[in-house]
DNA sequence: GTCCTCAGCTTGTCTGAGGAGCTGATTCGG
DNA sequence: CCGAATCAGCTCCTCAGACAAGCTGAGGAC
């Protein structure tokens, strides 16, 4: 039998399997460590650390003389790895999910200094998309993109966005490596019109043009 | 000498720190379990189980017959400490520019199995409404809306909602300790008439609804 | 110089023992 | 009968020792 893992870490694998799977759901005592040892042909100790690996990632806690508890059905993850798994088309719908809000939050809440960036940031874009390399467009691009999200002025949109701008900046790249008329595709326009709008404090029209803008990048990779 | 904490938790909370401080660069191979037990006055399994727990963070990579290796400065829970620190009102609005755009999107994609999920989730909600104590009334609601993001089957915007949850959860309990009318105000019939318009297959009512929802509940703590 | 072998290190796993802490049933006092 | 104190039995926590499995680099064979 070929073993790929240490018996701990398929252990831990297990487990979470099962309370994934609801078989013991949040607040639940697991058994105890002689019988999770028996049921899963493994020594005590392994159990543990097993249990420990979980504990670190905060999914049980365990409490001297009373047992082992589950405190989260679903690991909490790292963000980058999330996305770098995650196909693209689901980040991207993830990425319209914020976007449309923070311009619909932005169209309320944008100061003269929101708009001035978005003058700066769209001139760039225009220059970029003229001649410059890939990547100098690409972050125009998401430079144009940032300042909207700014403009909601809310802290949890501004770092979701930059959470999603790594795996972002590598899918443009590798579509215009691919398909060089695609900046062309979404042009100037459609920026210049949803930065109008959020100019013009119509949150209903800054998100219905984000959401036309997105979705035409999300068409382009499926 | 008080111990509040396991003799593992402090031994990973050592090695934590000192791999914070630099005395371990990333990729740097640590001195044997052994050696670890002995400089920290524990024996080989609690440096183990520290190990252990420091995997399951990402902080630490052991590999048997070489050693255990840094692979990350810190741990990377990062989203947590900024739900943490955040505005209650930026975490609501980002919760709200998620589960709107799965309510979306729900509307399209929702299986039977779907609808399934929203009657049970509901019917516990509705009874937990009713009686029970408040832990349980947030986890049946939790329980609900984590139907409908699921039902919008897009894995990014799955995470998305778990990485909220904790935070969330911890500001429903505080509410409800202030205020016993809360539960009633944001009732079982606006949480229907969502489940009702992704049954229907209408996205705008969908998004609407949960929208008006999600704002009615931002409104309450600000 | 290149490849192979192997001794000596590392982590992985199991077992047995004893300590510390929680929990619920039992018992006692009212 | 009811409430509170008691405690036995369960849980996890820690240690120690033994052996297995796997990697690494030094040294020898070619």
């Amino acid at each position: 039998m070929i073993r790929r893992h240490p018996l701990a870490e398929q252990a831990a694998e297990e487990l979470l399997r099962r309370i994934g799977s609801g078989e013991w759901p949040i607040g639940q005592k697991l058994p105890g460590e002689t019988t999770l040892a028996a049921q899963l042909g493994v020594g005590r100790s392994t159990i543990r650390e097993a249990v420990r690996e979980l504990a670190g990632r905060r999914v049980l806690e365990s409490r001297q003389g009373a047992g082992v508890f589950v405190i989260a059905q679903q690991a909490s993850e790292d963000w980058d790895q999330v996305l770098r798994r995650a196909d693209i088309t689901d980040v991207l719908e993830g990425r319209l999910a914020i976007e449309t809000e923070a311009a619909r939050l932005a169209a309320s809440r944008r100061t003269p200094a929101d708009l001035k960036t978005f003058r700066y940031t769209l001139a760039d874009r225009e220059k970029a998309a003229g001649k410059l390399p890939d990547d100098w467009y690409v972050e125009a691009d998401l430079a144009f993109h940032r300042a909207v999200i700014t403009a909601a002025h809310n802290a949890v949109l501004t770092e979701l966005f930059d959470t999603f701008v790594p795996r972002i900046r590598r899918a443009m790249l590798d579509m215009l490596k691919l398909d060089q008329d695609h900046r062309h595709r979404h042009d100037q326009a459609a920026h210049q019109a949803i930065a109008d709008a959020i100019r013009d404090r119509d949150p209903e029209l800054a998100t219905a043009r984000t959401r036309e803008h997105l979705s035409a990048v999300r068409a382009t990779v499926s």
